[in-house]
DNA sequence: CATCAAAGTGTAAATTTAACACTTTAAAAT
DNA sequence: ATTTTAAAGTGTTAAATTTACACTTTGATG
């Protein structure tokens, strides 16, 4: 127990985390064991600590609930709506990220009946406020994926080309020609092309390509500026 | 007196209010009255009641402390270190907003000795973590003012031109062509041409424009992304 | 050996960007 | 009155970028 002279809002965090996978973004949603809103589901989140960060406490969560430990998250928005909780007032902290689905295996952790990958086309009804921080993350991510280099993220270490290019479609809801994408990307010098091919697929095997940070950082020095 | 469960941090809220003079980007900055930081400068801010969103309290503290009001925010970023308040755990939810310094008078509100425009250039020590604060601001700010139309924000609603351009050079920090510049921002239609002229000028009168917030509204609707 | 499915590749037209300098105007100074 | 001053206002050309567009290659499958 602790006492404090004035009222104070509680403080959580709750992560919007992207995957990638047949052509579909999917985001991670845990259905909650406990009420408010049990067997509902929601994103990943809960308290922050007192010796946490909002960032330290999302990505502790993120390993507690779900089972995912070591994403990069990026801080998207807090919402501070007063009846946002139906117990108490709290205040969010949101974060997102970008990882590569396959490198994770999801486990249900603390609190958690289920964890899962939902496509953003066809998203279950949300607990909270939690459609709101979807959307306010799914427009971020289209705003940013065209100005950083984060499409990459989304998949392996080694991608084709066409791979790459079905993500910038899907986030940004929009075909590309094929050729443009590939005269744009390749000639940025971002990407590294490796000695290796798809292996069994029926048909023409692509080449494997790799993000290049230390040239990405290097231009960055020199005032680059990715757009897509 | 409160008790809760388990410890809360304090929330809070900053403001980095963007002016613009003489050429020059001004920040708006508070001289502290009381301690922490008693006579120092620092960004209008302060504690969150428990009725409010954190958007309303900034608005509040604003008006409370500096005498303005009205005023559109935006919300910047959370800034949640364990230590950037000596006095306790204090996370807060920084706002940012441009506006025009002229319809302002500053008033020395509630804990305040002293408010006043500083020059971005030449910005005293500040307070808490408020100097990082301010650097996110602008960072910010360098990235907004190429993709949305808020430069028209820093002057008044009728402006020239010049005017106009000389914000743009001051956030971006480099020179444009006059005749560039004139072509792409008239070329884009959001700017109506005043029947009106600057008065008592030693120089040829500049013709004032005002922004056309329906026509970018339209605009928008069809498609179209301010860029500069 | 034919079929299938996606990989990979080049060009030309249209658009956008970048570079660049002189004339006009209105007030102020002489 | 005339000259001076300071910024307003204005077009063109070359270069770079973007867009549109279709066929050949390849490797596995049947």
């Amino acid at each position: 127990m602790v006492q404090y002279e004035y009222e104070r809002p509680a403080l959580a965090t709750d992560c919007v985390i992207f995957g990638f996978d047949g052509g579909e973004l999917k985001l991670l949603l845990l259905k909650r064991e406990k009420a408010p809103f049990e067997n509902t589901w929601a994103l990943p989140g809960g308290f922050v600590f007192m010796h946490e960060t909002t960032e330290t406490a999302a990505k502790r969560l993120l390993r507690e609930k779900a089972g995912i430990g070591n994403v990069f998250i990026e801080q998207l928005y807090t919402f501070s709506s007063i009846d946002r909780d139906p117990r108490e007032r709290i205040v969010s902290v949101s974060y997102f990220a970008l990882v590569n689905k396959t490198q994770f295996a999801l486990i249900a952790g603390r609190d958690t009946i289920q964890a899962a990958w939902h496509p953003i086309s066809a998203l279950p009804e949300l607990g909270f406020d939690h459609s709101e921080i979807v959307s306010v993350a799914i427009e971020r991510l289209k705003g940013k994926v065209r100005y950083q280099p984060i499409g990459f993220e989304l998949l392996d270490l080694k991608f084709t080309l066409s791979q790459l290019q079905s993500v910038y479609e899907a986030i940004l809801q929009a075909p590309i020609d094929k050729r443009n994408f590939r005269k744009k990307i390749i000639g940025m010098g971002l990407l590294k092309q490796l000695d290796e091919k798809e292996q069994n697929v029926p048909r023409k095997a692509a080449f494997y390509y790799s993000f290049d940070k230390k040239a990405y950082e290097e231009l960055t020095k020199k005032g680059f500026h990715f757009e897509l």
